[in-house]
DNA sequence: TAGCATACTAAGCAGTTGCTTAGCCAAGGT
DNA sequence: ACCTTGGCTAAGCAACTGCTTAGTATGCTA
C-alpha cells in the first residue's frame, strides 16, 4: 500500500527522500490531520531527523501543498480523460463515477488529505488547488448537460446534481475503509449504478 | 445565526456561560479545526479569560465532547422521529432526506464539528458517539428494507444505498455554504428527489 | 590533493500550547 | 458580622511547536 502511495505521489523527478517524506506526511495528515501532525512525526516516519525535512521542503505547509497539488492533479486528470472519451454521456458518466469513486477508495489516505486538509493551505497554494477543483466540477456539469441534450439524462438542477455526484465520491475518503466494507472496484460499480438512476438514465419509460 | 446555534446546543439546564463557550467553540472548531483552535481563541470569543473555561469544562476535549454528543443526539432524534411516522416508506424517505439535509445546511457549523472532528475525541467519548452513529445508519437501512418489502424501492445493496444516502447529507457540512448556493430548504427538497430516484422509487414503469 | 555540494544529525531557540495556581469579588446563608 | 460558594482574572509553568544553527560524513569535480 505504501508502495502504491509512493507511486501515486512520486514524480519520477523527485529524489527518493522527498518521496519518502511525502508518503510519511500523507499517512500522518490523513490519520491525525495537518495541525495534529508534528514535523517530528513526519521526519521519524520517514526515518530522518526533524531537520532533514527542511533540506527537501522549506516548511511543513510546503509539504502539504505538494501533496495537495499532486493529488488534485491526479484526480482532475482522471476526470478529464474519462469525460473526453468517445462514448455516449451515460456510459461516460458511469465510468467517471466508477473510476473516480474507485480512486477515492484505493487512495483514501491521499484523498482524505486532498479533500479535508484544504483549509490548512497558505492562501496562494489554496488558490491553485481551488482552481483545479472548479475545473473538475465544471467538467462534471458539462457532462451532465451533454446527457440532457442527448436525452440520456433527466435533470432539473445541473449544478445540484453535479455537486451530488461529486459528494458521493468525495465522502468516501471520510469513512473508507470500514469494517467489512466493499472493495474499491465493487464500490465504484455500485455508486455508478446509483448515480445513473439519480440522473434519470436507463430505467425510464420512454 | 449565533442565536440559533445557542438554541441548538443549549440544554436549558446549562448556565449561560457554558452555552456561550460551546457556541464559541463550535465556530472555532468548524472554521479552523479542533487542533488549530486554542483555548485562548475559545475563551476570548466567549468574552472570558482562558482560565474561566475550566470552571465550566474540565478540558478542551470535554468541550468538543459536549458539542459532539449534543449534535449527534439532535441528528439521531431527527432521524428517529421521521422514520417512526405513520407514512409510506417513500414519503418517509423523502422527508428524512429533506430534513436531515436541511439540518446539515442550516447547522453547518455544528454539523462540521460533529462529522469531521470526531477523531479528536478521547476514546471513551468517541465510543459514545460511535454508537449514536451506528444507530442512525441502522435506522436508514431499516427504512430502505421497509421500502423494498412494500415494493416502493428497488435496491440491490441496502448497506451501500444507506451509506450513499447519508453521504450526500453529511458531505454538505464540508462545502456549505457556497457562493450563490441554495437555501437549506431548497437543497433538502432537491436531494430528497435525487435520493428517491436513486432508490428506484417513483418514476419506474409499474 | 583540494575544493565544493548534498544530505544529513545533534542541539537548541523563540514562541505557543493546554492547563494550573493564587487570589479577587459579589451574592447568599447563618 | 462572618464564612462559604461560584464565577471570574492575572500570571505563569512545563511541555511542545516549527524551524534554525553549527557541524559532520560522503561523493563528485578540478
Amino acid at each position: 500500500m505504501t508502495d502504491q502511495l509512493r507511486m501515486d505521489l512520486g514524480h519520477r523527478t523527485q529524489p527518493e527522500a522527498a518521496r519518502r517524506l511525502m508518503a510519511a506526511a500523507v499517512t500522518s495528515f490523513a490519520e491525525r490531520g495537518y495541525h495534529a501532525t508534528t514535523t517530528r512525526d513526519i521526519a521519524s516516519a520517514a526515518g530522518m531527523s526533524p531537520a532533514a525535512m527542511y533540506v527537501h521542503f522549506p516548511s511543513k505547509a510546503a509539504l502539504l501543498s505538494a501533496i495537495s497539488r499532486t493529488g488534485h492533479r491526479k484526480a482532475l486528470d482522471l476526470v478529464r480523460s474519462v469525460v473526453a472519451r468517445d462514448e455516449p454521456a451515460a456510459k461516460r458518466m458511469h465510468d467517471l463515477v466508477a473510476e473516480f469513486t474507485c480512486w477515492h477508495a484505493q487512495q483514501h489516505l491521499v484523498a482524505r488529505v486532498v479533500q479535508y486538509e484544504l483549509h490548512a493551505l497558505p492562501d496562494e497554494d489554496f488558490a491553485v488547488v481551488a482552481e483545479l477543483r472548479r475545473e473538475t466540477e465544471r467538467l462534471v456539469r458539462e457532462l451532465i448537460t451533454d446527457g440532457i441534450a442527448s436525452g440520456a439524462f433527466d435533470v432539473d438542477d445541473v449544478k445540484g446534481a453535479a455537486r451530488a455526484v461529486l459528494s458521493l465520491a468525495i465522502d468516501i475518503a471520510r469513512w473508507y475503509p470500514h469494517a467489512a466494507g466493499p472493495a474499491p472496484e465493487e464500490l465504484g460499480q455500485g455508486y455508478a449504478a446509483l448515480v445513473l438512476r439519480m440522473l434519470g438514465a436507463g430505467d425510464r419509460c420512454e
